[in-house]
DNA sequence: TATAGAATTGACGTAAACGTAAATGAGCGG
DNA sequence: CCGCTCATTTACGTTTACGTCAATTCTATA
């Protein structure tokens, strides 16, 4: 049943391309290469993110799905949530112009760039805020012969 | 025992201002003159972060209350969390300098300006990789929708 | 073949800040 | 005295992205 036979498996942790062009890869590696850990691979899956191929109980995945997990990483880095990242994969069809998709991704894009200006001015806001309340407290620590001081807002 | 005698409270909902000085609140209006809810401040007085007297089992907030409430919503609002926050008011004192819980808001606000400016980082750069996906998801559209002789336009 | 090291599934925990529901009570107008 | 509304308490649910065991099987190598 099994893809590799054992007579051929040669390499220890290594065992690189069984057949030429497949380069499949289980999970250790896979979460090396793109640093994240088994349990977030495992977790992807259970999502719906990534279907790697089984043998047995092994997972063995295909460059397909290190494009999927690239894709994954970079909506998780730009704030995308992963129900959105899977909604727009869920829309990826070989065979079409992927038109749909693209206007989608387009779409969420749009909006998560807004929600991202909108956070950003919040982070500034916040920095405003604390920035001046730090100088107020600078000089309650330096006036320390005038004990009560109110709290402006 | 009670700040206001029943004789006095004559509107049903709105009981506004009954006697000068003292200015007792209850939840509903504090809610509203802050915009919380209230379940929100329920929540802030059950992670001791808030104090109210009672009339009874009524919760009736006094302007220390308030005093709290806004040192609350504006550690919130700079990104502290309500463990931060409280420690900080732990350690206010009213008979002293305070000179311990200025240095520790001091302190954390020094921690916290740090991680708002990484923050600030993160998106700035999570802004440009959208940006950038963004302008290639455009130019996929571009490409499908003209269908292969035209190049420039 | 024994055994160490991988990998598997499943269940429970975490953080933050509440939301929501259920059951109960208390005061007031009519 | 009935119902209405507001309030209270308690407990469980939500969201997101995993972390952390635990028990167990699988695999590879000496």
């Amino acid at each position: 049943m099994k893809l590799i036979s054992p007579g051929q498996a040669a390499a220890n942790t290594n065992d690189m391309s069984s057949e030429a062009g497949e380069e499949l890869v289980r999970i250790g590696e896979m979460a090396k290469k793109y640093g994240v850990t088994l349990r977030t691979l495992r977790f992807y899956e259970d999502k719906g993110l990534l279907n790697p191929q089984r043998d047995g109980s092994t997972r063995l995945y295909t460059r397909r799905d290190r494009a999927r997990l690239k894709l994954i990483l970079l909506g998780r880095k730009v704030g995308f949530s992963l129900r959105d990242v899977k909604q727009m994969m869920d829309l990826y069809d070989p065979n079409g112009s992927n038109t749909k998709q693209l206007r989608l991704a387009l779409d969420k894009s749009e909006k998560q760039l807004a929600r991202l200006q909108k956070q950003r001015a919040l982070i500034d806001d916040a920095i405003s805020e604390l920035s001046a309340s730090m100088s107020t407290v600078r000089q309650m620590l330096i006036e320390r012969s005038t004990p009560q001081a109110s709290v402006a807002s």
